[in-house]
DNA sequence: CTGAAAGCGCTTACAG
DNA sequence: CTGAAAGCGCTTACAG
């Protein structure tokens, strides 16, 4: 069923059904009307590829996460793809996968698309190899960086403050009478780098000896440890909520009172931090106007043709029963 | 950039081009290893817009999402885009939104981008409205229900077993000495309908008396009515396992004590089930083997021209610290 | 207000 | 083994 088929049992021509099509104005009203019954009256739909082939316009926009497993992610793309599906462009979402230098060939993929704009959601793509890629494969696409920034002339950011939102929980932890709080990271990316930094920086500002945990696995063995060395501790900032879920049942093992004996936050005040017991305080690292704004941002370089720009959104406490 | 282009510098014509873009057989190794070596220096990009107009296929899959917020269905659907992406399918995943009535335009999306197969996470999607709609927007296209049926002959589905699961979870309670246990319900959806089904299909095999609590707001709240109603209570299911964080919560706060005094069972085995404190057991409802009956049933019927089927696949339990 | 024609960038019989 | 040509289903100047 193409738009000929249209027009030959609407009586007019292919041009007229496909300006009807596209509420284009300078159309006989009862033509309109007329094309318009048989549009619906066949079902009609439109051949997006025969569009797009000529509009050089796929109306999709890629969005490239870097691991599936990150809820925080996963919710961000969707809110993105939200936005752009009210606006009558769609999503081709897709996981890059772990390994970041493995990140051409979704690109490619991408780009033969022909996506009008791309957003990269996750501080790992702020990676030299992912900027070679960029700039071998879509030099010429708007791309927006959720959390990370790269020195392109067509790739804008959209950052979160993690350093100033590490600062200030550190800060409000001394505030509360805290004197002696650990920091435990896990991945040792971009972002996370920021929150290490914010915490170190609280500390020296504070006069606090910093204690710095780094785990690549199990937040449980890493906090039991911490606990033992540190028997004085009365307080720990996890660079993730889902590591603090771990610490909590290690401290509540441990015959330690949340936040009487100690005060635990998390980082993201993702969902999780509601359900756990005590709930969890965490450093709200603003996923949804992160999400919003490179979503703005986006649709401006798409409209405007491209103007790099690189913002930057503050962090704030979600304090409730750990700290 | 066209295989024109590339055409001309390799001195070819764009027929030649197109068959190594291909991997056609038939063409001289050395005419190959020219055209690639262009291929490569220029970066080109095969315009899948013109390849899918004379193809008649977009090499692309659609994944409808009933509700982004639901982190398991979010999870299938990457599952399932995972699986087409590693087979050259890319995938346009799509959030319906709350209201199934309104599938019709999320359809008419994927239908005008000529998907060449459809998946359906949710057992929402079990509806009268949307088979309708299923029927009158993509009759000819391939589609595979998660966790839902519908007669239609392109209309396939891979069914979980939540009414044996939630009876095996029931029995499992019983066994283990409980003899008064509640179930929690939230949403009324068709798969927790299965769910609730099952629960009193063992409560009346085992002889117990059934306790159903439908919630439409507060987890909290509900345990705590349902414990105050009912104090000899030495077991509750939730229908999803957020939903017995809440519980666990008040249930600790009103110094019961889980498993000793009451058991304590989730559904969906997801992530949280583990960063609980007790770890809670949960009935396992299978999605990575779900969503991967899906993926291979869909392109079954894409190969070789759609023929319905329906699967179902066993829960089991994942038992924890809960009961 | 409407239509005929060209062209978007590919693939694929058909010839040679 | 290779190329010229037609055609996939649209949109958009250009004429009228």
């Amino acid at each position: 069923m193409t738009i000929y088929d249209i027009a030959k049992v609407a009586g007019v021509s292919a041009s007229t059904v496909s300006r009807v099509l596209n509420d284009k104005p300078g159309i006989n009203a009862r033509t309109r009307e007329r094309v318009k019954r048989v549009l619906d009256e066949t079902g009609f739909s439109v051949n997006e590829s025969a569009r797009g082939l000529v509009e050089q316009s796929s109306r999709m926009i890629g969005i490239l996460v870097s691991d599936i497993r990150n809820q925080h992610h996963i919710s961000g793309a969707y809110l993105i793809e939200e936005y752009f599906r009210s606006r009558g462009q769609v999503s081709l979402i897709i996981n890059a996968g772990g390994d970041v230098s493995a990140i051409a060939s979704p690109l490619r993929t991408l780009a033969s698309r022909r996506v009008n704009g791309l957003v990269l959601i996750g501080s790992v793509f702020q990676d030299e190899a992912v900027s070679s890629a960029l700039q071998a494969i879509v030099p010429d696409i708007p791309v927006v960086m959720q959390n990370g920034v790269l020195d392109l002339p067509n790739v804008s950011a959209v950052l979160c403050d993690d350093r100033g939102g590490t600062m200030e929980a550190t800060m409000h932890l001394h505030q509360s009478g805290r004197r002696h709080v650990a920091y435990i990271n896990n991945n040792l990316t971009p972002s996370n780098n920021k929150k290490v930094g914010g915490y170190l920086e609280a500390c020296q500002e504070l006069g606090m000896e910093p204690v710095l945990v780094q785990t690549c696995s199990d937040a449980e063995d890493a906090t039991a440890q911490l606990l033992d060395a540190n028997p004085g501790l009365d307080g720990i900032i996890y660079s993730v909520d889902f590591l603090a879920a771990g610490g909590l049942r290690v401290i509540h093992k441990m015959g330690l009172r949340v936040p009487d004996d100690i005060a635990v936050l998390g980082t993201d005040d993702s969902p999780l931090a509601r359900l756990l017991d005590p709930r969890l305080s965490s450093i709200d690292t603003k996923l949804e106007q992160l999400s919003h704004e490179c979503a703005l941002l986006l649709e401006e370089m798409m409209e405007n043709g491209g103007v790099r720009k690189v913002k930057t959104i503050a962090c704030s406490l979600a304090l409730r029963e750990t700290g």
